[in-house]
DNA sequence: AACGACACCTGACACCTGTCACCTGAAATC
DNA sequence: GATTTCAGGTGACAGGTGTCAGGTGTCGTT
């Protein structure tokens, strides 16, 4: 028997994965959590074999989770993510954190349940969507152009942004020039769009 | 027996829904399509009592699809919109659009079956999170406004904008003043993320 | 000690933005 | 026919933005 954690903010996506997944005889899920930090103090009473969870969560992503899985060690749970986006930062992240699947909501959902298995005998999967070129390179941004750019697509001006990182005006514009050009984009807005679109934010 | 078309482009939602309906014993999914041109077609055959729409999808939203089916006058269905955002000028549009009823993806599946049994009785049912004041506010952006805030925030230049639009630079410039203005944002980026978060683009 | 890489800062320049007062011509209203 | 209304335009101004050529101090390397 499998037993399962899943982790998802849309309830009714959550629930009808659960009754969807309990058909299966071979799968039990044992709980529904809606946000990252509930799933990881839910973990901690060690009955969980696979973690199905969603990136955009409250509180803590799916991405960090997986993170934190990974960093303390001591749980022995597999991550499977489904999210409704295919890019590629997430892939990237979701991978370094040690997921063991990857798949889109839009894929079929009897694929959930062989996932499940597959991933259980030790295997992996990932989305065919996200295994061309295109999905797999990797971000050009230092943390510092990231940061940066991800506050000027609040709408922020230069001297807001460098106020809130403690930075110098001159410098913030200078990260920013450096982002513009690296994204190939003519202004801040649609170099914010364009590393929103590839998942580097 | 009420008989349902689910129209869903996140194949898993729709078919766990599906699986999750058919449990019930008066509801009965007869077909899921994944976006709204399909859904119109289907519907031709006159068997359906309640349409089951998301918003975000492919070549038809599920509010051009309420619209199309009010206007053809000779549909005799229901429509219920399932979304997961929460924007005011979506729910202003799907009423217009004689839609019967409007939840959101992070309501209890329970809640399903219940209103699609009240909205097939006649009746209406609105995600109470949309009764409060913020979401019901009319949008204040005419329709150039809007346009001309939506490229703005592709990252288009004000010059840009305006080749698009046959306008002059100046008026560009003027247009995106008074949005500013209206949405008392700082500058275009943050006009454009306002607007998009209460669904005025 | 000398070196380069790196993060951060400065100043200057051309250009873009946001704002405002005001003009124009074509309806619509009176 | 005169007046108002309104979409669109112009020109000017202050301030923000994007770029570039430098500058400083702090790391590890060699």
């Amino acid at each position: 028997m499998i037993r399962i954690l899943i982790a998802e903010d849309q309830r009714m996506l959550a629930s009808a994965l659960t009754s969807l997944l309990n058909l299966e005889p071979d799968i039990r899920v044992l709980d529904c959590v809606s946000d990252g930090e509930a799933a990881l103090a839910r973990l901690q009473l060690g009955d969980i074999d696979v973690v199905l969870s969603d990136i955009e969560m409250p509180k803590m992503s799916g991405l960090e989770l997986a993170a934190r899985i990974k960093d303390a060690g001591n749980i022995a749970c597999k991550v499977v993510i489904v999210t409704a986006f295919a890019r590629a930062g997430f892939l990237r992240r979701a991978l370094d954190a040690g997921v063991k699947a990857y798949l889109l909501k839009d894929a079929p959902s009897e694929k959930l349940a062989d996932v499940i298995r597959t991933v259980h005998r030790g295997g992996r999967y990932i989305a065919p969507e996200l295994l061309s070129d295109t999905w797999s390179e990797a971000c050009p941004l230092s943390a510092r152009e990231r940061s940066v750019l991800a506050l000027a697509g609040e709408g922020l001006s230069s001297e807001q942004i460098g106020a809130k990182l403690h930075l110098s005006t001159g410098t913030v514009r200078n990260y920013l020039s450096e982002a513009i050009g690296k994204m190939d984009a003519a202004n801040r807005i649609e170099a914010h769009r364009l590393a929103r679109e590839r998942g580097w934010l």
